[in-house]
DNA sequence: ATAATAGTTGCGAAATATATAAACTATTAA
DNA sequence: TTAATAGTTTATATATTTCGCAACTATTAT
């Protein structure tokens, strides 16, 4: 891999996290982990304008985190790669393990 | 886990996403992944100014991404969770796999 | 104490992201 | 064809990020 694919690579891997980096969207990610849903169930479920819904679905689906699918007239929204759930999941992990520390310093302190 | 835990967990997640989501910090990760590097060597590395890459270092370190160890004139930096790594991995992987979709497109339409 | 080296911090300008409201498009039903 | 429902897009005000520059702090050597 030459010196500007590498850096495209991470260009492109950080637009991927900006992408995360939103509770709206990551929430958005964690309903679509169960399964495909409409724009109208993401809505009521985060109870958001269906106009801000639609350009969070936007920014995860221009990054090919999400993609969709027309019926009727819904259209259905789900993950594109499961892998994209694994690293959430990770990263969740991490800061369980982050607060479990702080959690220690607190006794140690305290006590 | 309640229902405002849950939303401090995603506005934390989005957090660290964040502090991800910048080329720059990647290219930190990338060089700090083989071990602890000083400031200095970063910055000979990555041919920024101290005061940009400093910053940088900052927002990885308040997120607990980095940690510190000074030793006489330098500090040392290193990534605080292995796992941090392995989520970025994962989201390489997703990446290239997309790039590989997109060439199968190209290669379909264009023969 | 002074200088030199390694890092960090504060400030301001330009760029980017966010939520809201209003206008628009697509599909289906009457 | 008109109305109704489901989504998307555009415009805009506000907030956040980013970088470069200058000033600052901490450690070591003279």
């Amino acid at each position: 891999m030459n010196k500007t694919m590498e850096e495209k690579m991470f260009q492109m891997h950080a637009e991927v996290c900006k992408s995360m980096a939103n509770p709206t969207r990551l929430k958005i990610m964690n309903l679509l982990r169960a399964g495909e849903k409409s724009v109208e169930e993401l809505k009521r479920r985060l109870g958001l304008p269906k106009a801000n819904l639609s350009q969070h679905l936007s920014i995860l689906r221009q990054r090919g985190i999400v993609s969709t699918r027309r019926a009727g007239l819904n259209i259905y929204y789900k993950v594109t790669n499961p892998k994209m759930i694994k690293a959430c999941d990770i990263l969740r992990e991490v800061l369980l393990e982050q607060l479990q520390e702080g959690e220690k310093l607190v006794r140690g302190i305290t006590k």
